[in-house]
DNA sequence: TGCATAACGATATATGATATTATTAATAAA
DNA sequence: TTTATTAATAATATCATATATCGTTATGCA
């Protein structure tokens, strides 16, 4: 089946149903792998950010949850957020304060470079050896000591500039 | 004279009154020739971060501008930030939620790469023409128009790793 | 069963940022 | 000089994002 990202989410027509399920299926496992709780309540939160197909604001998924659990209150939504980020499942996206399901999640070795949509939110994750390489470099030269990387790029997707030429 | 960068400031003995009076008379004249007004109020802050050698978040900047205009409110630094950072003389930090003086204001034509120490919040900007040329291809291959680039890199710098192994 | 730990519920509070409207200061035009 | 126009500042309210705290409940294990 077609590799699913977000962007496949949003703009082809592949099917939705297999690969949502097939996604929570592997994160199952690789919970039942880590002898980690995927609680329902954390199981919901997946469900609604892979439905969503665009970056999601923490409040939105609070509004979303609250629908199913009505007692929902900001810290259930950062709890859940917390344990999945620390799991790897999901990626905060620093530059708009929203969070987005990690399509590569089964392979964390890398480093992930954001093209965040500012017309859709939706966004392509993409690496890069080269860039990778060229910061480390960066920081050899200035010794310092690479912990964590925040690479988000923004500008308009194929499908936004398209409708704005069509228009 | 020494390149006066936070990290300068913060780690060397160069002649910080000088620098700093240096990088004030610069940011004078680039905007009598813009034609725009750096009011007292917008020197301040400038100055004020200027002193800090870190990244200062808009409320730290808020509490030391209340010692000096008693009256400021949040709109008044988000004003004055607003400004900064348009002119080009300030990066917001992203992932921090901090605002730092952009060393390089003199020549914007580049993308900046920020080395941030999570110990000290001291500041480090780098450039890459390889990473730019990178993201460029990138964004190509997926159709992406790049309008702005947040690239943020977290992690130990030189001073504070010495700190450690020191102790 | 009893204990330790992790998860959840609930409230409060902190932090970050914008909207709105009013007021004042600076500049330009008449 | 008066008036018009614009830019800057002030004050308040409101929205948005995130954390602290603490008590309760669920789960896994000795
Ligand atoms: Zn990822
Ligand atoms: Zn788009
Ligand atoms: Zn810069
Ligand atoms: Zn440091």
């Amino acid at each position: 089946m077609e590799k699913c990202t977000n962007e496949a989410h949003h703009h082809s027509k592949h099917n939705h149903q297999l690969c949502y399920e097939h996604t929570m299926q592997t994160i199952e496992k690789l919970c039942a792998k880590r002898n980690i709780r995927l609680t329902p309540q954390r199981k919901t939160v997946i469900q609604l950010m892979l439905n969503a197909d665009k970056a999601m604001s923490a409040y939105d998924l609070l509004d979303q949850l609250k629908e199913i659990e009505p007692q929902a209150k900001p810290p259930t939504i950062y709890r859940a957020l917390d344990f999945l980020i620390e799991q790897g499942f999901v990626h905060k996206v620093e530059s708009i304060n929203c969070y987005i399901i990690c399509p590569h999640f089964d392979d964390p070795s890398h480093i992930s470079i954001l093209f965040i949509c500012d017309k859709c939110q939706s966004i392509i994750e993409e690496h890069s050896p080269i860039i990778e390489a060229q910061l480390q470099s960066l920081a050899q030269k200035n010794m310092f000591i690479i912990q964590h990387s925040v690479l988000e790029i923004h500008g308009t997707c194929q499908h936004c500039a398209n409708q704005i030429v069509g228009q």
